[in-house]
DNA sequence: GAGAACAATGAATCGACCC
DNA sequence: CGGGTCGATTCATTGTTCT
C-alpha cells in the first residue's frame, strides 16, 4: 500500500482511496505502478507523465571551456535493456489506462532515447494518439563536440483512451493563447531556469529534469476543465501539481523520492490559484525570426554558384552549397568573409554583399526582405 | 528480380547489380524489400526512407495468413494492423541494414501515425539513433474541425549502423548554413508547393506526399560526401534523386508505381548538377591536415626562446628547441601544458597560446595557417 | 547605481589516431 | 584491446563581480 504523504491525515487518505475515494491534492510516496494499482477504475480525467528517459550516457562530457556537464546519472534512469524499459513502460501504461476515465486523455513526454518505445507502447495498449507535440527549446544546451545536430527539442504524445472517445480540447482557449491563430503542434518555450528552477539548500538543482511551468500550463489549459483530476505518476518536484492548483484543477502526484516530495510540497503550498480572468492569459515571449543566409540558398533564391560582389566591385565571391562564400583561397560565411577581405573585425554580410540583377547591383539584404515576405505567418 | 527501369540498358544494369556493381543513378521498379535483397552487403553510404504510413500497405504484404487485405476490412483490427506494419518495417529495415556500409547512416521520415513503430524498430535492429529531427512546416494544413492541435510537423530519425560507428556529419557546413550557429534539431521549412510540386497532366498532384527539395538538400549536405551513394527505397517522384544529382551524389531509387517512376525520371533528367566549386562545403577541421608544432619551430617561424602567452596573459611559456614549452617548473607540448596550467582535462594549444606581434597578441593558430599556405600542394 | 565583464549551466546517448 | 597524445568543440540565459 502506498503511503499518502500529506503530513497529516495519511491514514484517512489511504482508507478513502481503498474505498474508492481519490486522494486529491496529495502526493503518494510510492512506486508509481503500485500506487496506481490502488486507485479506482476510470477515476482520472487526465494523466501527465514524465517517465525516465533511459538516456544511456557514456563517460564524462566537458564543455570547450573545460567545465564538466552535470549529467543525469541517477539510478532511476538506469535500465538493463530496451526489453526491460519496455516492460516497465507497458506496466505503468496499463495501470494508467485502467484508472483513466473513458473520455480522459494521457500526456507523455520524452526524447529520442525513449519516446519511440513509449509511443509504440501507447498504441499497443489501445490508446489513440491525437497529436505529437514538439517542445522546441528556446535555449537548449549546445552539442559541445560538434558531432550531431543540437538536441533542441523534446516530444510529447497526447492520446485518448480509444479512437472514438469524446475528449476535452479547449480549442478557443488555445487559439486565444496563440494570437487568434490555431495552436500548432510545435511549441517554443524556454527551458526551466532562473527563479523558477528549484534549488536545494546548497544551491544545487533540486531535480535534474524539472519541466517549465509554461509547458504544463499549456497542457492543462488545453486538455482539462476546471475541477478535473490530473494525475502525475512521476511527480518529481511537482510542476504538474503547482500548475494544476494555479488553474483550479485537482491533482494527485506519485513520487518515490522523499527529497523530491519535500520540495514539491513546499512549492505547491506556495502556489496561488489564478483568478478566472487571469487563466486565459500567459505572456509567452516571442522572438523575431532570424533569417540565416543559408535559408535563402536552400530556397533556391540564390543558388550555389552565384557570384556576389561588394558595392564597389572590389571583390568577387561565389556562393557554395552550404551557403559559405569563397574568394580565391579564402572562405567563410557572408559576415566572416566580408570581414576578412576588408581586414575588419566584423562585417554585416547582408549589406556588404551584392548580386547583379538587371544590370545593377542589389544588396542581398533585399533578398532577405523578399524571402521574409514570402514566408507564411507562424 | 527487380526490373531496372532506365529506359535503355536495363539488362546490363541488372547483370551489374547481380555482379556486385551498384545500379547507380537508376530507378529500380520493384518492391523495396525484394530490390534491396539483391543489392550487395555494405555497399550504400546513406539511406533516405519515406515509408508509407497507410496501414493497408503493411497488410497488403504481410498479413499473417498471406491473404490480401482491402483498404477497409472490419476483421482487420488495429492490433493486427500494427503487427503487420511492424513486420513490414522490420523486414525493410533489416535489408537496409545489410546493404548499408558500417559507417553509413539511415534517415527515416514519418508522422505520429508510424514514427514510433519505425523508431522502435530502428533501435531493435541495432541502429544507434543520432538525432531525431523535427521538420517544422512553415505552412501546414490547418485542423479544420478544431478538434486537435494543428499537425504542423513531421519527424525524421537519423541513425548510424551501430553505437561506435564513424559516420559522416559535416558540422561546419551545417554551421555555415545556419549563420555560424550550430544547426539545431528543429528545421523550419515550407511544405512542397507551387512550381516545385509535380503535377499530372490533369493538374492533380503527381504524388500525395512529395517532400520539399530543401529538406533533402539539408539531409544530404549534412550527412553525405560528394560521390557517396544514396539509396531511397520509397522513391516516389524522386526528390532524393533530384537533390542527390544536384549535389554530386550518386543515387539509387526503388519504386513500384510506373506512374511515379515516369515522373521521377523526367524530373531528374532536368536537374542540373552544381559545379564542383559550388558543391564544396566548409571542411570539418577534424579531417584537416595535421601540422606538428615542431614544424613551425623548425621553419624558424617561431624560433626557440620565443615567449608565448594565453589570451589574457595569465601565463607565460618559452619555446624550447624540441618545440616543447616550459613555464616555471612545468613543461609539455602546447596542448598538454595549456591543459595543465588551466587544470582542464584537455586544451587546444593552437588556439590557447598567443605570441606578441606588432603590439598585439596573435594566436599561434594563425601561424599554422601561414605555414600551411607556404607548403607546396599535395 | 549603472553598465560592462565574467562566470555558471541546462534530460547529452558528444573524437581520432598511433602504438 | 588499452593507453597516450593531438587537438576540436558552445548558445542562451541568468547571476555575480568589477569598473
Amino acid at each position: 500500500m502506498h503511503q499518502v504523504d500529506t503530513g497529516t491525515g495519511s491514514k484517512i487518505a489511504r482508507a478513502r482511496a481503498a474505498a474508492g475515494v481519490l486522494p486529491l491534492d496529495q502526493i503518494l510516496r510510492d512506486d508509481c505502478i503500485r500506487a496506481m494499482s490502488q486507485l479506482p477504475d476510470k477515476s482520472i480525467d487526465c494523466i501527465f507523465a514524465d517517465p525516465p528517459y533511459n538516456l544511456q550516457l557514456g563517460g564524462d562530457l566537458f564543455r570547450p571551456d573545460g567545465s564538466q556537464v552535470d549529467a543525469v546519472d541517477d539510478d532511476w534512469d538506469k535500465f538493463d535493456s530496451y526489453a526491460s524499459y519496455d516492460r516497465f513502460t507497458q506496466a505503468w501504461l496499463a495501470q494508467a489506462r485502467r484508472i483513466l476515465k473513458d473520455n480522459g486523455t494521457i500526456w507523455v513526454i520524452g526524447s529520442y532515447h525513449n519516446i519511440f518505445r513509449v509511443g509504440s507502447a501507447i498504441q499497443d495498449e489501445g490508446f489513440w494518439i491525437l497529436n505529437d507535440i514538439v517542445w522546441r527549446k528556446a535555449n537548449p544546451m549546445p552539442n559541445f563536440k560538434g558531432t550531431r545536430f543540437t538536441n533542441a527539442h523534446e516530444t510529447l504524445i497526447w492520446a485518448s483512451k480509444s479512437e472514438g472517445a469524446r475528449y476535452t480540447f479547449n480549442y478557443q482557449a488555445m487559439k486565444a493563447l496563440n494570437d487568434e491563430l490555431q495552436m500548432r503542434s510545435d511549441w517554443s518555450l524556454p527551458i526551466c531556469s532562473g527563479a523558477e528552477r528549484l534549488k536545494d539548500d546548497d544551491g544545487a538543482k533540486a531535480h535534474p529534469t524539472q519541466k517549465p511551468e509554461a509547458l504544463l500550463y499549456r497542457v492543462l489549459l488545453a486538455t482539462t476543465k476546471p475541477g478535473d483530476v490530473v494525475l502525475d505518476p512521476f511527480f518529481g518536484t511537482g510542476t504538474t501539481g503547482a500548475v494544476a492548483k494555479r488553474l483550479g484543477r485537482r491533482w494527485i502526484g506519485i513520487e518515490r523520492e522523499p527529497k523530491y516530495i519535500r520540495v514539491a510540497r513546499e512549492r505547491i503550498a506556495a502556489a496561488l490559484p489564478l483568478d478566472e480572468s487571469a487563466m486565459t492569459v500567459m505572456p509567452t515571449k516571442r522572438t523575431a525570426p532570424r533569417v540565416p543566409f543559408g535559408a535563402i540558398v536552400e530556397a533556391g533564391i540564390l543558388p550555389p554558384g552565384t557570384v556576389l560582389t561588394d558595392a564597389k566591385r572590389r571583390w568577387k565571391a561565389s556562393v557554395r552549397a552550404d551557403s559559405s562564400l569563397f574568394c580565391e583561397s579564402v572562405e567563410g560565411s557572408i559576415h566572416k568573409l566580408g570581414a576578412t577581405l576588408q581586414g575588419a573585425p566584423s562585417c554585416n554580410g547582408w549589406t556588404f554583399w551584392h548580386v547583379e540583377h538587371e544590370g545593377r547591383l542589389e544588396s542581398i539584404d533585399t533578398l532577405r526582405q523578399q524571402w521574409l515576405a514570402m514566408q507564411p505567418a507562424g
